[in-house]
DNA sequence: ACACTTAACTAACACTTGTTAGTTTGTTTG
DNA sequence: CAAACAAACTAACAAGTGTTAGTTAAGTGT
């Protein structure tokens, strides 16, 4: 593991920042001073407040994409790859605690590369939307609309960064079979 | 029904600007240009950018501490109590599409008001998990953390802003009941 | 005709925004 | 030692920020 460049420090900072205001709300010089510098010092190691956010939500989109990738690959039952992808969301998220709060809030703010990042999203939900037509087509699933069934879970699997932080003794592969059970099968005994 | 005051259509085009950009990106002279008129003349109807925050925001939270006060007092079993506390999701979201988005992405930005909405916010969130400790002890309810249910399934039901406005088909019983089998009953077959 | 209200306007304010230019300082490398 | 580099600095800019003050014009009720 090489160490973090001043560069990747900055992103990181400014990442948790914006998990705390969004994107907006933090200005250069809150970025500055959370770094212990000058606001005009930043600009030695990145472009622009912009290039911070593209830097943050492509490489986590990316990071999904990859993830799905493999998952509509794979050969499991429509119910284990349900499976992989809350394992996906789980990785990923704890991963990139703050950087997930950007995706989510701030992906709006993408300037040049809005509409990649429009591509990967929606290349990732109808993946998932298929997974689930093929769970409905094969019995493993109920026949309740996929929409609403996909929406159910992603959102509380795009939530997972608000949730994973919050309890130092959250155990990852506990919390992934406890959302196995939740998700999948529901909290009624 | 009486007309909307100029003051509420103010607040209410605020809304749709801060689901779209969020609090912060949006500018006085933004809201004014929606409105079709000059920044400074929103003053005549309004005190500033941080009271419209607030209007939304803290009505909206209102209702739903007086929805849970409802729900703890009803007599219900606690399956069917929370069937009730997902009605009252989307009853609430779909009238207040814009606003749970300032509620879910900038309820941070609230200053004065902050600490109370956060209460409100506790005082749910502590009512929402005791039915789910009490369901657990009568046995309704699957033997898994409770926070972590809670979340998955508040997360989703906080999401549903997303979800309502997106098809012009969506049928509020409709999907009131899709999320009452997916949520309580899981998708698997 | 009168005062009152509503709702817009112009002009300006003090401050904050992201960013650039040019410079300085300490450390690494040939 | 000299050259090169990394990483900070000060100073400044043009544009944009929320907001205030004071004014105007069109209705409304007496």
């Amino acid at each position: 593991m090489k160490p973090e460049t001043r560069q990747q420090e900055i992103i990181r900072v400014a990442a948790k920042l914006f998990k705390e205001k969004g994107y907006s709300a933090v200005t250069m010089r809150d970025l500055a001073t959370a770094m212990d510098i000058k606001a005009a010092s930043l600009y030695n190691h990145i472009n622009s407040k912009q290039d911070i956010l593209e830097s943050i939500i492509i490489s986590i989109a990316e990071q999904f994409t990859e993830g799905m990738s493999s998952v509509r690959e794979s050969n499991a039952t429509c119910i284990e790859k349900l499976k992989e992808i809350i394992a996906l969301h789980v990785e990923v998220s704890s991963t990139n605690i703050y950087g997930m709060a950007a995706l989510n809030h701030d992906w709006m703010h993408l300037e040049a590369r809005l509409n990649y990042y429009k591509k990967l999203r929606s290349d990732y939900e109808n993946d998932f939307r298929n997974i689930l037509i093929e769970g409905i087509k094969a019995g493993e699933i109920s026949d309740i609309k996929p929409d609403v069934m996909m929406f159910s879970i992603l959102t509380t699997l795009r939530s997972l960064y608000l949730w994973i932080p919050k309890k130092e003794d959250v155990n990852l592969q506990e919390l992934s079979s406890n959302l196995n059970e939740i998700l999948i099968k529901g909290v009624i005994k």
